[in-house]
DNA sequence: GTCTATACTTTGATAGAC
DNA sequence: GTCTATCAAAGTATAGAC
């Protein structure tokens, strides 16, 4: 539809991941996505709140659709979670530890500072806790442990990516991926005795 | 020893936690403290990067100290283990969801974007996961497994306090305390067999 | 609708009186 | 050492020519 529209919402997500929402000026996503300024307040007459908010929205949408391909990739659900860890492991070397969650920076910014912004980002975090947790259980987990796994699967990596990116290291992330599989596998376990 | 310093270095702590790095102004910090500007450059003088490394040191060890005291309290490391998660859930609710980790949202912010303070994220990371380590070795648990049980406890505390906040809700702390004691039973449970 | 110029505020930082 | 005044740059936002 709108390519204008659209550059400016990729260059504020690149911004955004890697210097926040506080950290990247206006100014800045502009000059990026090669957009007159004034362009930018054609499209968001909200300003940079309402800019934020299509950004965080398109890019958390984004990255449950990477999410959802490595686990329909893999043959089984245990291996799903393996790759994933292992996929944001290689995300992160191969992007000098830039490529990360798209969310978490802005999320903890304005989770005190901006009640719009914080919103959004709550709505995000419950998509993705959602979508996994029914993953969980279409494989025979009860649905209460399911959505326990979901919410331990997106806090293990949320934690992995800030740990390793402080690090710069992918070690980190490894051990939380070994653990993680190993936390799947009992849960399944435990359903196909349960089920038996 | 100095008064006006660490007046300086608390409210710096209180401001990043709040509103990050980028969003936590010099003049804020002269206001909130109480100080003068000019004692900010007179006690940094290498400016706001040097004033958020003190900050985040301070802020990191005071930190592992309060973790340390829960430990500390608990009649065994699977009980210390709960105990942490249920308090950082309190702290969460007693401060509208403010009272989180004091590193976390500055080092998402300076990993891609300041090397200096990057690396002194990484060292107070570190310090925290090798002393955990330590601990659950001192348990029984093999120093392998002791440093991977490190790493995933202050991951899943940290995706805690981001899925936390963002939702206005420590339902989410809740049930990883729940997987994160149930990893560390199991891991001492296999100790306690291979050691016999 | 596209784009430029600019208004106004806040930022980090410095100078210098006391 | 304390404090105020001020700088240059960057921040968000707006006005208006085309």
């Amino acid at each position: 539809m709108n390519d204008t529209r659209d550059r400016i919402v990729e260059a504020t997500a690149a911004l955004f991941q890697q210097r926040g929402y506080t950290g990247s000026g206006l100014k800045q996503i502009s000059t990026d996505s090669a957009a007159p300024f004034g362009s930018l307040y054609h499209f968001f007459p909200g300003g940079k709140e309402e800019l934020a908010a299509a950004t965080l929205r398109w890019s958390g949408h984004g990255y449950q659709l990477l999410v959802t391909t490595v686990f329909d990739a893999a043959p089984d659900i245990v291996t799903g979670v393996g790759d994933a860890f292992e996929g944001a492991a290689e995300a992160l070397r191969l992007s000098d530890y830039a490529d990360a969650c798209p969310i978490a920076t802005v999320a903890l910014e304005v989770a005190s500072t901006n009640e719009v912004l914080r919103q959004v980002t709550a709505e995000i975090f419950e998509a993705w806790i959602a979508a996994l947790a029914r993953r969980f259980a279409a494989a025979g987990i009860a649905v209460d442990r399911s959505r326990e796994l979901a919410i331990a699967f997106v806090a293990t990596l949320e934690g992995g990516f800030l740990l390793c990116r402080a690090a710069k290291d992918t070690a980190a992330m490894d051990a939380l991926g070994r653990t993680m599989v190993d936390t799947v596998r009992a849960a399944l376990d435990t359903a196909a005795f349960d089920g038996r």
